[in-house]
RNA sequence: GCCGGGGUGGCGGAAUUGGUAGACGCGCCGGAUUCAAAAUCCGGUUUCUUCGGAAGUGCGAGUUCGAUUCUCGCCCUCGGCACCA
C-alpha cells in the first residue's frame, strides 16, 4: 500500500478489475431478490454537468447498498439521443446529427466510466439506433389498429421562414426564436395518442404510489384534471343547431344570464356569416398566440352575436355571446354564464354590462357576500331558484340534474383537463412516423416485414423546415395495400415517445424478435427511479401511459412502471440554478482531474440530502478531499504498525474500548437507517466522519485497542463503499482481505456493543437544562430523581420553591418543575 | 390567484416519534511543525454578558412540564400549475 492518496492511480486501476471480473454484469436468477435501479437517461448534449453526477451517483449509492443487501441488482445506462439540440449544433458546425449525438456519447459514456458507476454496460442503448425505436414503431401500428392512434388537425406555433412548427418555448415575444418573424397560429394535421382513454387509470392508480413524491402525484393529479359535472344542450332560437355546454356547477343553473362560447365554436362562425363585429373578433382571436402564458394575460373580451340561447328551465331568452377566455378544447368550448358565482363570468359581465343574478346564498347567514363587488363561489343555500329554494348546493346539483336528464337534455358526465397527446413533430432528428400516404387507401401503417422506417442519417440540415420532405428516396414509397406509388410521412415522434418505455428494454436489450420478452417482468416494475422534478407530470406521466399500453399489448404484466421515485434537487451556485447562460457551471470533468472521482462522489452526497437543492461551494469539495486523505493514512499507519491483533470478548473490554465499540455499532445502526432508509447520505458520510475522529482519537496500546480500531476501520470501509467505492476498494485490500469488497454483505451491529451501562441524562428545571447526571442505565425512576435533586446546580436553581412535579424521560431527561 | 416545498451561526447544513439547538464539513481565530510557505496536527468558534448568567431556530399568538418540531394568523422565498367552465 502506498503511504499517500493517489486517487487516479488507484481509480483506473479498480475501474479495470471491475471490467475484467465483470462485476456489475446483471442476470435474471429467480433464487434472489430483484432490485431494479434506474437514474433518468441523459440527453448526450456533449458533456456531463453536476445535475448529472449528482443523480447518477444518487443511483449508485442506492445500487451499491442494494447489492451489499444481497439483492439481485440492475442498474443500467443509455441515451435520450434524439432531440433538436442535434439539429442546432449541425446546422451550426455543419455536422450531420448523427455524428454528433454518436461523438458526443462517446465521450460521455467515458465521463460516466471515469466516475466508477457500477452500470451493466451490456445493457447500454441508444434511442436513435434502429434497433431500438423499431419496436416503438411496431408498437405504433398495433396502436393504430387499436384505435388508440388518429389523426386531426391542431392549432400550433408556425414559423412562416423555417418552415417548421415551434415549440411553445421557442416563441419569444410573438417571433421565432431563430426567424425572428411573428409566428403563425396554423392548423396542422397531427397524429395523437389517445391518452385521455386511459385518464381514469392513470389518476387512480396514483393512489397506489406510495414510494412516490407527495408533490409529484398532486402535480399529476391535478394536470390531468378530473371534474364531475352536467352535460347539457341549449336550444337556439332561429332553428340553429342547439349547443351543447359543460358545468361542474349545476346548482347554478337558474343564475345563468347569458351563454358564452369560443371564437372556433361553429356557432361563431354562423353568427360571423351575418354580424360583421362578430367576424373581426373571431379574426383578431385568431391572431393570438398559442403560448397559454400569453392567453392567461390577456383582458377578458368579447362581443354579442345576435343569437339567443333557451333557458332550458324558464324558457328565458339568453345572449350569446363570442368570449376569449372561453376554451375550445375544454369541455364542450361553450359555457354557461353565471356571473353571482364564477369570477370569469362576473369580470365579463361587469365589463359588457350584463345581468347578474344571486342564486346561492352562504349557509351561514352571517357570512357577508355582496356579488356586485365580487362573485361568490363557495357552495350553499339556493333562493331564487323556483322549485329548489331551500336546497344545499349538494342537493341541488343532483336536483337540477336529475331535471335535466328527465327532459332528456343532457347527462352528468366527468371531463378531464387532460388532452390527447400530439405526437408529431415536423423535425429531422428523430424517429420517423410509420405511416405511408396513398391516395387511394389513405394513412397506412407501414408493414411489420417493412419495419423499421430507418432514418437517413447522412444528411444535410438546413434549418428550413426538415431535410427529410425533399428526399425523394425516403419520400417516394408503394403503397402497402395497393402498390401505387404513395408518399411516406416525414414527421417524426415527440422525443418523450422515446423516454417513455427505455426502461423497460433494458430488462431485454438484446431481444431482436419482439419490443419486450420474459425478461422484462423478472425486472420490472422499477424499484427506484431517480431524476429531476423538472419530469415530474410529462416524462412521468408519459411513461406510466406507455406502461398500461404494453401491459395491454400483452408485453408485461404489471400496471406501473416506477414503484419509489426520488426526485433530486436543482445543483445551485450563488443561489441560482447552476446554467449555461448565467456562466456559473461547474464542470465535473476538471474537478475528476483534480481530486479523484471519489472526492466528487463524495462532496455531492455530503453537501445537502438528494431531494434538497445543492448549494455548490468550491471550498467544500476540499473538505472531501481531506476526508478521504485521512482516512487513507489512518488505515495506511494502521497497517504498518507493529502491533500484534488480538480478538474480541466484548465482556473482558476496559471503558474505554467499550465506548469505542459503542461508538462503531451506534453508527453502524444509524448510517443502515440513513442509507438503507432515509437515503440521507449527508447524515451517513457525516456519522463517519465522527466516527473517524474517535478512532483516531485512541493511544492505542495494546493488541486489543488494535484489534477495536481494526473493527471500526473496516466499518468505516464497508459503510463508505457504497460512496466512495474506488478507494474502500483498495483500503479492504490494505486491511487483508482477499476477497473484492463487491462481494461483501452490508455489516451487521452488534446488539452486545449497543449496551452501556452508565448513561448521561439532562436535567432540567422548567424545561431548562441545568446540569447532567451520570447514572446507571437501568436505574429506577425513583433513584434518577434523587440523583438529580441532590445536584447543587439543580438545587441552586430550584432556589427553595417547592417542587410541584418531576417527569422523567427514559434514557433523556429529567425534568423538575417548580 | 391556486397547490406544494422552505426560512436555524459568517457559509452548506444537522436535530428521524414534542425531549441536550447548532452534529458533520467549510471559513475564520489561536497554537504546534517549518529558515519560510504549502501540507499536516492540536485547540477555539450562535449572540450578549456585570462571567453568576441571559437570550436565541422569519414575525406574532396559542397548546404543553418541555416547541426548530404541533395549532392559528402574518411576512419573505423557491418550485409547479394557471381563464379547465
Amino acid at each position: 500500500m502506498e503511504e499517500n492518496y493517489q486517487p487516479h492511480e488507484i481509480e483506473a486501476e479498480v475501474q479495470l478489475r471491475w471490467k475484467q471480473s465483470t462485476t456489475f454484469k446483471a442476470t435474471e436468477d429467480d433464487s434472489r431478490e430483484k432490485f431494479y435501479c434506474l437514474s433518468m437517461f441523459p440527453y448526450p448534449s456533449g458533456r456531463l454537468h453536476m445535475g448529472h453526477v449528482r443523480n447518477y451517483t444518487i443511483g449508485d449509492v442506492i445500487s451499491r447498498y442494494q447489492r451489499m443487501q444481497g439483492k439481485n441488482v440492475l442498474q443500467p445506462m443509455g441515451w435520450d439521443a434524439f432531440g433538436l439540440p442535434a439539429e442546432n449544433a449541425a446546422l451550426k458546425n455543419k455536422v450531420p446529427p448523427a455524428k454528433w449525438t454518436y461523438e458526443n456519447i462517446d465521450y460521455m459514456r467515458g465521463q460516466l466510466q471515469r466516475l466508477g458507476f457500477a452500470y451493466d454496460w451490456d445493457r447500454e442503448l441508444a434511442t436513435c439506433a434502429p434497433e431500438y425505436y423499431r419496436w416503438e414503431q411496431w408498437l405504433f401500428t398495433h396502436l393504430y389498429e387499436k384505435g388508440l392512434v388518429y389523426k386531426k388537425k391542431s392549432i400550433v406555433n408556425w414559423d412562416p421562414v423555417d418552415q417548421t412548427v415551434l415549440a411553445n418555448e421557442q416563441v419569444i415575444d410573438g417571433c421565432g426564436w431563430r426567424s425572428g418573424v411573428p409566428v403563425e397560429r396554423r392548423e396542422i394535421s397531427q397524429w395523437f395518442l389517445k391518452i385521455t382513454q386511459y385518464a381514469d387509470e392513470l389518476l387512480e392508480c396514483l393512489q397506489t404510489l406510495e414510494g412516490w413524491p407527495e408533490q409529484v402525484r398532486v402535480m399529476q393529479q391535478n394536470w390531468i384534471g378530473r371534474s364531475e359535472g352536467l352535460q347539457f344542450s341549449f336550444d337556439v332560437e332561429g332553428g340553429l343547431p342547439c349547443m351543447e355546454v359543460y358545468t361542474t356547477r349545476p346548482d347554478t343553473l337558474m343564475g345563468v344570464s347569458y351563454v358564452a362560447i369560443a371564437p372556433e365554436h361553429e356557432l361563431a362562425a354562423i353568427a360571423a356569416e351575418t354580424n360583421q363585429s362578430a367576424a373581426s373578433f373571431i379574426e383578431k382571436c385568431k391572431q393570438r398566440k398559442v403560448a397559454e402564458a400569453e392567453i392567461n394575460t390577456a383582458e377578458k373580451e368579447g362581443v354579442a352575436t345576435g343569437l339567443f340561447a333557451l333557458h332550458p328551465i324558464t324558457g328565458e331568452k339568453l345572449p350569446i355571446w363570442i368570449a376569449n377566455f372561453v376554451l375550445i378544447e375544454y369541455g364542450t368550448g361553450a359555457v354557461m354564464s353565471v356571473p353571482a358565482h364564477d369570477q370569469r363570468d362576473w369580470e365579463f359581465a361587469t365589463k359588457y354590462q350584463l345581468p347578474i343574478r344571486q342564486v346561492v346564498f352562504p349557509k351561514d347567514e352571517s357570512q357577508q357576500c355582496d356579488v356586485s363587488q365580487q362573485a361568490f363561489t363557495e357552495k350553499g343555500v339556493l333562493k331564487n331558484s323556483a322549485q329548489w329554494d331551500g336546497l344545499t348546493s349538494e342537493q341541488a346539483f343532483i336536483a337540477i340534474s336529475e331535471n335535466i336528464e328527465t327532459q332528456q337534455r343532457g347527462q352528468r358526465s366527468v371531463n378531464f383537463r387532460l388532452r390527447d397527446w400530439g405526437i408529431s413533430r415536423q423535425r429531422y432528428w428523430g424517429c420517423p412516423i410509420p405511416i405511408i400516404y396513398c391516395e387511394d387507401c389513405g394513412a397506412v401503417p407501414v408493414p411489420e416485414s417493412d419495419l423499421p422506417v430507418c432514418l437517413p442519417e447522412d444528411v444535410e440540415v438546413t434549418g428550413a423546415g426538415s431535410p427529410l420532405a425533399s428526399m425523394t428516396e425516403f419520400v417516394d414509397v408503394p403503397c402497402p395495400k395497393c402498390g401505387r406509388p404513395a408518399k411516406r410521412e416525414t414527421d417524426t415522434f415527440d422525443t418523450f415517445f422515446e423516454s417513455s418505455w427505455y426502461y423497460a428494454r433494458y430488462c431485454c436489450v438484446d431481444q431482436q424478435e419482439g419490443m419486450l420478452d420474459e425478461r422484462a417482468n423478472y425486472w420490472l416494475p422499477v424499484d427506484q427511479y431517480i431524476g429531476g422534478i423538472e419530469h415530474a407530470v410529462l416524462h412521468l406521466l408519459y411513461a406510466r401511459f406507455f406502461h398500461k399500453l404494453m401491459r395491454d399489448e400483452g408485453l408485461i404484466t404489471s400496471d406501473e412502471p416506477f414503484t419509489n421515485l426520488l426526485t433530486q434537487g436543482m445543483v445551485l451556485k450563488d443561489g441560482t440554478k447552476m446554467s449555461k447562460s448565467k456562466g456559473n457551471t461547474v464542470d465535473p470533468e476538471q474537478l475528476i482531474e483534480k481530486f479523484g472521482a471519489d472526492t466528487v462522489r463524495l462532496f455531492t452526497m455530503f453537501a445537502s440530502p438528494p431531494d434538497h437543492s445543492l448549494e455548490w461551494v468550491d471550498t467544500g469539495v476540499d473538505g472531501s478531499a481531506r476526508f478521504l486523505k485521512k482516512l487513507w493514512r489512518f488505515v495506511y499507519s494502521h497497517c504498518e504498525s507493529s502491533q500484534s491483533l488480538a480478538g474480541i470478548n466484548h465482556q473482558d473490554l476496559n471503558t474505554e474500548q467499550k465506548a469505542l465499540r459503542h461508538k462503531i455499532h451506534t453508527t453502524l445502526k444509524k448510517v443502515s437507517d440513513d442509507i438503507g432508509r432515509r437515503y440521507t447520505f449527508d447524515t451517513a458520510i457525516a456519522a463517519n466522519m465522527e466516527l473517524l475522529n474517535e478512532l483516531s482519537a485512541l493511544k492505542e496500546q495494546s493488541a486489543v485497542d488494535h484489534a477495536v480500531i481494526r473493527e471500526g476501520l473496516e466499518a468505516v470501509v464497508l459503510m463508505l463503499s457504497p460512496i466512495v467505492p474506488h478507494i474502500c476498494f483498495v483500503l479492504w485490500e490494505a486491511l487483508g482481505h482477499t476477497t473484492e469488497i463487491e462481494s461483501e454483505s452490508w455489516p451487521q451491529y452488534d446488539e452486545q456493543a449497543l449496551v452501556q451501562e452508565n448513561i448521561e441524562l439532562m436535567v432540567q428545571v422548567n424545561g431548562k437544562l441545568r446540569d447532567k447526571i451520570t447514572v446507571q442505565a437501568n436505574a429506577e425512576d425513583e433513584v434518577i430523581k434523587t440523583t438529580a435533586l441532590n445536584s447543587e446546580k439543580i438545587q441552586n436553581h430550584i432556589n427553595g420553591k417547592p417542587v410541584k412535579k418531576i417527569i422523567v424521560v427514559k434514557g433523556r431527561l429529567v425534568n423538575i418543575v417548580v
